[in-house]
DNA sequence: CTTGGAAAGTCAACAAGACTGACATAAAAT
DNA sequence: ATTTTATGTCAGTCTTGTTGACTTTCCAAG
């Protein structure tokens, strides 16, 4: 059955190659390419995770505290879309086990600012040593001119409000 | 945004304008792109879902109902990657709830093959629509050329033992 | 034929990590 | 002085993952 594009039906009639990678087909297996490259992209940092009885969770926040140093509680609420009960449930164990620093604002003594470690750090090292070695050979596999349009279909599937927030991180950054 | 621009590289210090796209500022733009990216990928299927108590797995096992009809539950827990018993949750209240119909195997009755009910396809059918609007738009957005390039780097993504069946499925079909 | 193992599926109990809601404290803003 | 903001905490719920124990069915070796 290789081609049921039914509903923007681009087969056969209309002709437009053009418009043949829109069809629900195609759409289809956009859809589970994502799934199961979410998988793989996820993998390899999981299994650093496991061995250390962190999650997910953990990971993230210990990517965008590297990312940005000092960054506030409430900033990385936004980022990470969570509330800030399950954000803490994970910070605190990261300030416990010493993997993340949290100090109180020079200006605003309401904030916390969040800092990796030298422990913190090593971990990030290594959890995102593992998720670019994967990027890398998908990129290397692909080339420049697929990574370039991976990247703008990605950008294009977010939420404008996402959107806008990944933009400010890629240039405003470290 | 029609243009994310610096993806391939524009500062062009150590020449290898083909290799630049392969450093860690840029991986790390992956990732983050990768992670906010599959956030919108999931929202819309999301917000429907929550109407109806149900969550993103119903939303998979559904998928690959649809996808694949008559499928075993031991062929969906090799596509899904997940226990059985995680699996059989999901599957019991679709079943219970008259979205999903499972007979027993005519050569081996320990199987159970699945389909969808009216009920099931009717959902399946919000579900996907949602997913594939955003999808569409994102295609749209950027360009057949661009597309072939994200779907080629996802599938460098995966693992190999997943890409192999996201390939089986691509073609393969129902 | 029977017995024993493997395979498919189900039930029960538990854990991670998300959520909401309520509340506490300190500092900043009005 | 009062209100708002930033953060943290306690308690409880939900989804979805896990492992362990069990049933039914199939098949194959004695």
């Amino acid at each position: 059955m290789a081609e049921s594009g039914s509903s923007t039906g681009a087969m056969g009639s209309s002709g437009g190659e053009n418009l043949l990678f829109l069809t629900d087909e195609q759409l289809r297996k956009g859809i589970e390419a994502m799934f199961f490259a979410y998988r793989g992209f996820t993998a390899d940092p999981d299994r650093i995770l496991e061995a250390q009885d962190y999650g997910r969770a953990h990971h993230r926040a210990i990517h965008f505290i590297h990312r940005s140093p000092g960054t506030t509680v409430n900033n990385l609420l936004a980022i990470l879309g969570v509330t800030k009960q399950s954000l803490n449930r994970v910070l605190r164990s990261l300030i416990e086990d010493g993997l993340v620093e949290s100090r109180v604002g020079r200006s605003d003594k309401r904030e916390r600012h969040l800092f990796l470690t030298a422990k913190g750090a090593d971990l990030e090292r290594a959890l995102s040593e593992a998720q670019r070695g994967r990027m890398r050979a998908a990129y290397r596999a692909a080339g420049p001119v697929a990574v370039a349009g991976f990247r703008q279909v990605l950008e294009a599937m977010m939420d404008p409000e996402l959107r806008r927030q990944f933009q400010t991180l890629k240039d405003g950054g470290a």
